[in-house]
Order: C-alpha cells, then structure tokens, then sequence
DNA sequence: CTGATTGTGTGCAATACTGAACGGATTCTG
DNA sequence: CAGAATCCGTTCAGTATTGCACACAATCAG
C-alpha cells in the first residue's frame, strides 16, 4: 500500500482515538480530527464516508487484532494457553486507552455489546472443537463466559483494578480450567 | 507552506537529529535518513541537496532559533535579563540532544567553532550596543565570553554538571553582572 | 426571527510524494 | 581479484494530498 495512505490513516486513527478519549463521541467533528491528524479535512473524507464509518472501521480493526492476539503462538495452537492469556491481556492493556473510552459510559454506544458478541463467537467456536459439552447447556455455558469476560476487560482497560495485566491474565486462566474450557490438567492421584 | 512540506521536512530534521544523537554523521546515510522519517528517498532529496545541506540547514535552524531564544520578550528589551537567560537555557535544555550530539567529540566537525562566532557576534553587537568599552579591549572581552558560554552551554547539554539549566542560568546572570555586559545594578551606598 | 458561526460533504486543479528504475561509485566479502 | 551488496543522485509517470470553493444544514447569540 503507498506509504501517504498508511501515513495518513495512521494519523486519522490515531487523532479519533485521542479525541475519543478526551470527549463525547457525537460531539467530535470532522474539523477536529483533521486538525489533530494533521491532514486536510479532504484526506478524512478521502479515507472514511464519515466519522460513524471511522469508528467503525477502528472497531474493527481492534476487534481484528483482539481476536489475533488470542492466538499469536504461530497457529500451532488451536486452543488459548495461559501463554497466549497473557498475550492477550497484554495487548489490552497496551490499548488500553482506546478500549476504556469505547467502554465508558459516554462512549461508543453498543461498544460492550459488540465486544461481548466477539467474545462470544470466540468461546462458542472453542467449545465447538473441543467437541464435548461437559454436562453443560452449551449456549448458557458461553454466554456466561462471554459476560464475565467482558467484565474483566473492563476492569483491566478502565484501570478499575489494582491487579496487573499478567496477574488477572493468571487468575482467570485458573477460571477457564475450571470451566473445562481448555484441555484439563490430570489431577495427579 | 504546503502542510506536506511541512511535514516532510519536520519528519526528516527529526530523524536526522535522532541519528545525530546515536552514530557519527558520516556513516548516517540517505536511506537511514528516509526510513527513520518514514518518508520516500526522492523525498530528502527534494528538500535538501545531500547531507551536508541538510545538516547545514538544520544547524542554521537551530542558531535561528538559539538566538530567538535570547530576547523571547517581545523585543521590548535590547538587552538580556535574568528571565531571558533562564529561557535561553531552557531552550538548550529542551534541544540538549541535538547540541549534545553536535558538540560530541566526533559528531558534528567545526560545530564548535560555528556556535562559538554566533556568540561572538552576539556579544559584540551587545558591547556596541551599550556604547562603552568600560576600561576592557573589545575584542579580548567578547572573545572571553563567548568561549565561556559556549564551555556553559557544552556543560549544560551534554550532562556534564549536576546544575539545572535554570542554576546554570542564575550563575551566568551573575558572571555577566559582574563582567559588566548588562545593565548594571547600583550598589547601595 | 435573523444574521453569524460552524460543520458537512463534494468537486477541482495544482502539487508534493511515491516507488521504481537507472548508471555509477563505494564498500563488503569470499 | 571478482562479484555481491549498498549507497548515491537523478529521472519519471502515477497517485494521494492539499487548499480552496461551494451549497446546505445545524447551532447559537442578540
């Protein structure tokens, strides 16, 4: 792709996540982000239809590498290990900025509910190649984890624990053996 | 200015003062230089000739701007004062690692000498200026302070001294009180 | 209400940037 | 030494960006 086009969504991106940090979403203008960005208010409109399309495609892309950082362990592994948990976490908190203010409660309306959904689709294709329900209704069992999940997200991003990245990504590793989410350690007898 | 151009150039001083800072000027190449900026090899070479322009470019700048720095008070006053050193010594401070870096034993070749007629010149339009020679021979005593200064400012940006830049600035007021460069304060009788 | 201001989305000619190519110089590397 | 690799400085056609213009909608202050 020619490097003014990477350079310049680059900008774009990185001003919105900003200004989405800082304000209201409805109340960020196309002026303000060009401004920010440091490009003419052409260049938005070159990229994005309007600002609701930019967020948009940030969300995806986020969600993109959210969903790639479940599994950064060169596809070898079909199953999240506390390895790749803690990759995961750590990318959240990296981009911690954008996901909290998505997540605030003026933020991106319909965010949490979007990001809920991408969890769920997640567990509920990881139970599906396990193959085994365990004795559990399948779609309470994943809605259950998507919920939770989403919550401890929102704690990392938001700062609202004092727990680090690596440490929630442990404790809830431990809760997804529990749940017979990923392949059991043998109780050794 | 066209807002690339702007840019281009922005990107391409800053990568070159970073490279500055980290290897000898005469191993930093071109293709270094435009990486760094993030910016098309044709790019550099429409905006500056080869490397020593773009060195001596950046360095005119930088004078430019050093000099800006030494009556910051909207021209009002034709001499220095204690508040005009400190912000001269802050924007040495603020710029420490391109100073720094041209001062380095082998970083920039006769940068001393050039910083050093710059306060020379300095200097001797302040000592006309106050239109009185005070007992000294001119020349002797521009010559005098400008090596100092240059010593001061050499100290200040590579780290050499434990003092802060506004310190340093407080104790050159002095010296220059006491060599008689400035409006002097009347001692009570 | 009215005029002023600000934002939106679109269109356009001018232009800065890009990437690729090239011949030639210099420097590794075996 | 020979060949590979890297850098230089230039050219060029294609393209993204710019700044400006416009008409229209929304918001706001007097």
């Amino acid at each position: 792709m020619d490097r003014r086009i990477r350079k310049s969504r680059e900008a774009i991106i990185g001003a919105f996540i900003q200004l989405i940090g800082e304000k209201n979403f409805e109340q960020i203008t196309i002026n303000e982000i060009a401004e920010r960005a440091n490009v003419s208010r052409g260049t938005v409109y070159l990229h994005y239809t309007d600002k609701y399309d930019l967020l948009d495609q940030c969300i995806r892309t986020h969600f993109v590498q959210l969903i790639d950082s479940c599994l950064p362990c060169g596809e070898q592994a079909l199953f999240p290990t506390a390895e790749s948990l803690r990759y995961t976490f750590r990318y959240l908190d990296d981009h911690a900025s954008f996901y909290a203010a998505a997540l605030a409660n003026q933020g991106v309306p319909a965010f949490r509910n979007r990001l809920q959904a991408v969890l769920l689709r997640g567990f509920d294709k990881q139970v599906d190649m396990s193959g085994i329900n365990r004795g559990m209704e399948k779609g309470i069992l994943v809605q259950f984890l998507a919920v939770a999940m989403t919550g401890m997200i929102e704690q990392l991003v938001t700062r609202a624990t004092t727990y680090s990245a690596a440490e929630l990504a442990e404790q809830v590793w431990a809760l997804m053996e529990r749940n017979q989410m990923v392949p059991q350690v043998q109780p050794t007898p």
